[in-house]
DNA sequence: CGGAGTCTTGAGCCTCGTCAACACGTGTGG
DNA sequence: CCACACGTGTTGACGAGGCTCAAGACTCCG
């Protein structure tokens, strides 16, 4: 199920000398509309419980009680946690048409933020039993834990460029369903959110972009648009595998 | 339930020039000693299908099918996956008494190899729901995903230090439950383990465990047998809260 | 247009990885 | 029994990568 429209294909000028993005207003202002078709989804549920959120406020908090599932029509969640010495960690993400609880034995084990303005549907795990046609939401609660597990295991053994390199790839795959070289995609996220995520300062989140960036790998517009410019340049950047889990 | 026997309490000179443990050769060979009260389990499955592995040998790879939980009856496993370039990256370990299938949706996600002699006790996932007295293997089960995030988020935003400091804590817990300060115990590791799975080389683990002895906070005999001198002292260092999940 | 916050870039330092040498324990063969 | 080889662990010297500190540019607001 395709649940995002993306703006894809455009194409737009390029200049080499730094790699920026000179498209015209329009194709940006394109890029930044809503993201979701609400067409799209299949059930009755549709249209009922959207819960909105302004960039930064709290969904929930690490600890709360509470085991509902989330599934976002747009906007951008971060799964944060914080170290006794008030260090900042993000364990995840959650993106448009994605969904999430990030609980266990009925209690939330990180706190939910909103990383830019969202909007959310909220359901009951009961519901969500109950609801035949969202299975592929119950698919991706049960291996939540698991693709976290994964990533955060393959950050702990990459540097700041391959790191970089495989958090843009796989942010550009889950924003732009069937992503090719070329497509253009939004990040709603700050670097601070990046560098927390990542393990690494906001500084080296900058310069690993501007590598991709003079490397010909990446062209940006902004601090938050981007377009893959040389996908399979990108993988070997990576370091990766195609995605797994 | 205390399935492992540990040794505690003894008393063991102690050279402050370099940390090292200088206790008679007995108290080694108790440290040594098998591990496990066998008249601790309470079930019928008691002696049925244990499987024996030596140091090295594969119980299953990455990507098989299957879903089978295992209890460690004696020994360490480890949980293995490698990089396309090579690189061993290691998610987690078990050791006596726990259980684990790191499997999702009937494949398991990792290779489980032996890091030391192990003896296993095998389950179906159908033997194991239908043994009302082994709720506590369903539990860790159900929190094995979680609990490895969790590691991995605070391996990848700590320092080397910290690192192995905490994986001390952590394994110092999990190995003589009840430990206090004094309590010794064995790891059996190899520090290319311990590397692979801190994100560290084996040189910087030697030099953090060094770095701990110098420091008055653990002693160590031999590259396996470690006790520790201050506990509190190692949680700070560790920069950590008690054990979460 | 101005101000606050975010992003970017540079300079310098420190941590940790790399390379190399040596120590130690264990098993093997003479 | 010793000599030797091999694997693992330990330590040192050195360099590169990433963090810190600082300054300036850009974005997004009102």
């Amino acid at each position: 199920m395709r649940l995002i429209e993306q703006v894809t294909g455009e194409t737009f000028r390029f200049d080499p000398g730094v790699g920026r993005i000179t498209g015209s207003a329009s194709a940006e202002a394109a890029a930044r509309a809503p993201a979701i078709r609400s067409s799209g989804f299949p059930t009755p549920l549709h249209r009922r419980r959207i819960e909105s959120l302004k960039m930064g406020q709290t969904l929930f908090l690490d600890g709360d009680p509470g085991d509902d599932v989330f599934q976002i029509v747009s906007g951008t969640i971060r799964f944060v946690s914080v170290q006794l010495d008030g260090r900042r960690m993000i364990a995840g993400f959650a993106v448009g048409g994605e969904a999430f609880s990030i609980s266990h034995r009925g209690h939330y084990l990180y706190t939910a933020e909103a990383a830019s303005d969202c909007q959310l549907r909220r359901m009951t795990r009961r519901e969500l039993a109950a609801d035949g046609t969202r299975g592929f939401i119950v698919d991706r609660l049960e291996r939540e834990a698991w693709a976290l597990q994964g990533e955060m295991l393959l950050l702990l053994h990459k540097d700041s460029d391959e790191s970089i390199g495989h958090f843009i790839l796989r942010m550009a795959e889950r924003l732009a369903p069937g992503m090719a070289e070329g497509t253009r995609f939004r990040l709603d996220l700050s670097r601070a959110d990046i560098a927390d995520y990542l393990g690494l300062t906001v500084e080296t989140v900058c310069r690993g972009i501007r590598r991709l960036r003079t490397q010909g790998i990446l062209l940006t517009e902004g601090p938050h648009l981007f377009a893959i410019r040389n996908l399979a340049a990108l993988r070997r950047w990576a370091g990766d595998a195609e995605s797994g889990i």
